[in-house]
Order: C-alpha cells, then structure tokens, then sequence
DNA sequence: AGCGGTTAGTTCAAATTCGAACAAGCATAA
DNA sequence: TTATGCTTGTTCGAATTTGAACTAACCGCT
C-alpha cells in the first residue's frame, strides 16, 4: 500500500492553528514578563508552586510533579534546585520509598504564590478570559481537554494508526 | 481607591485555562519530536522555513521576521545562523538599506519544508485539528485571533485598564 | 554637509531545557 | 536469599533563548 496522500490544512484550519501558533507565543511571553517583574519567578517556576499548592500537603514526588507540569526529570530538578535556594519549595526524603524525594512548598512558598496569583489571572484575563464568551470559554476548554487526552493516551514515537486499521503492513 | 479585588476564575475557566495550559506543553513536545525525528529540524526552525516560504521571494528582513515570528532579534539571528549552516536560508544584503539582512530559503530549504511539512501536518491533525468539529475549530480561530489581537494591541509593560476606566489616579 | 536621535543586526553572558549516563534503591521470580 | 531488571533522581554536556551592549546605518533638521 502505497504512503497516503498528505491531507493539508484547509483555510479554516490553517486559520485556527496559525492564530493558535501566535497566540501561545505571545501569552506565554506576556505571562512570562508579569511573572519576572511582579515576582521574579518565571512561568516554570509559578507553574511549580501552582501544583504543588493544589497537593494534600503540599507536597509531590519528583517523577510525578514533572508528569503533570509536563517537563523533563533534569529540567524539574534544576527548578526546584532554583526554587528551594529561594526557600520556596524544600525537599524531603520520601517514607515509602528511600529512592524518593519530595518537592514541598513551604510557608514561605505559599506567601510567594498567594502574593503572585492575582497579577498572573490579571494577566490570563486580560488577553484571553475576558475576551471570551463563557460559551467560547466551554468550547475552548472541551477543545484543549481532547487534545490533552489524546497526547496523553497516545504512545511517545511515531504516529500509529488510530482508527481502525487496514491490513497490517 | 483601592486595589480591586482579585477576581479570580471560576470553575469553567480555569479548566480551559489548565487544559489549555498541558495541551499547549505536551503538543509543543510533540511537534518537536516529530520534526526532530523526521528532518533534524526544531519546531522554531520549521516555523522560520514555513514563513519565508509564505513570503514573496521567499525572503523577509530579520526584524520583521522575528518579529511574525514573536522570538526576540538575537534568537533569531541564531537560528538563521543554523539554518545557513545547513543550508536552508542565505543572508543577502536588503538593496533598500544597508543595514538590512535579508533571510532568504533556498531551494534546498524548499525541499526540506516539503519534505517536512507533510509529517508536521499530521501531527497536528493527529493531537489536534482531526479531534474537532468544524464549529469548535472555527470558534478556536476566533479565541486565539482575538487573544493574539489583544496582546498585539497592548503596549508592554504593567496592564492597563482596558475599558472606559473610572477617576484616574 | 553635519548633528542627534532612531533602527538593524550581531555579539556576549546568563539562564533554562533536554536527553544520555549514572548511582542507588525497589521488586519480582527462581 | 539473590540475580536481574526496572524506577528514581541527579549530573553532565549540548543546544537554545533572552536582554543588554555595541556598531553601523538611516532620517529629519538645521
């Protein structure tokens, strides 16, 4: 069987992917500069603080917290390396398993983010929130949740055929 | 007057606003595989191929190019660097201005787009574009058209109320 | 023509990210 | 128990990105 023909993009498709393609690039650049200069921290560290605050605790192993931040192992050791010189986050050993380590926002921490927070949904709302309708919001956020859910579900390498699948090759 | 009070996001938005958030991460790292897989490529290099190739003469000056590009100057002075290095865009003088540079694909920088770009397609209908209806890819061209409007209409800087605001400070 | 204030692009150092390699701790089955 | 293989987190080097500083060139005015 031969190689399928490649299905482009139409106008409206183009359309959308381009406008999101500038508008990530620009947010997370708009996001990144409130954060430098309200707070000194950068999206990724912000980020870290967020989920570590919505833990019971506090607190989370390495491997999982770079999971759900979506990061390499090494990149979240470095943050929490740089976090925890600003006495933001600590690490303790984890009970269970010798081998673990626990990231755990300290009070400190929780100061930091409770004191950041406002400027940061200032920012979300101002160039993306507020300019939706709640139904563009209920949209946005079943487009972004399907996405996620097929990124997650899908093995790492190259595409697989999803649906069901001809003759095997 | 006093600072407003934070008007934090509700429930509905701050989903889309956390699915937003992993989707865009975990679709970055895939485009990014994908082209690093098949063409050597990083996403920020595929981009700058793509939109020279939009460009008449397949050329645009740097400034202008990073900025369409949202990457700082000094980004993308290094990134064409690569790129001639392999031999996929040439610097030329701008005729109208000495100061100018124009980037400029090459043939060999044609080819490797079209070779690439029916891959990259894929993938971002695979994770993406495929998972929605044609209303909910329509409504995404209009939330990040309108976000990208937004953010390119606003100064940088600290925010500034938007709408008809009330006594000054 | 020549001055003063912009603009274009590059260079540089610092920060961040990733993957590969590694050491140490678990876990399973014989 | 113990051999074998997986998992955890860190370290390391390479690649990338940014802003500040810098040089060269443009532009409007006098």
């Amino acid at each position: 069987m031969r190689v399928s023909e490649t299905r482009w993009l139409n106008e409206a498709e183009m359309a959308a992917w381009v406008a999101y393609v500038a508008a990530t690039h620009l947010l997370e650049r708009r996001v990144e500069d409130q954060l430098k200069a309200d707070s000194g921290l950068t999206h990724a560290q912000y980020e870290i603080l967020a989920k570590l605050s919505a833990c019971p605790g506090g607190q989370l192993r390495m491997t999982e917290l770079a999971h759900r931040l979506i990061v390499s192992k090494s990149g979240l050791t470095y943050q929490i390396g740089q976090l925890e010189r600003k006495g933001l986050v600590a690490r303790a050993s984890c009970p269970s398993d010798e081998r673990g380590v626990l990231a755990v926002l300290t009070e400190q921490g929780m100061r930091c983010l409770r004191r950041t927070a406002p400027g940061h949904v200032a920012v979300v709302r101002a160039f993306l929130i507020d300019r939706l309708t709640p139904e563009e919001i209920e949209t946005m956020r079943q487009i972004m949740t399907k996405a996620t859910a097929a990124m997650e579900a899908a093995p790492p390498g190259p595409l697989r055929a999803p649906g069901p699948d001809g003759a095997p090759d």
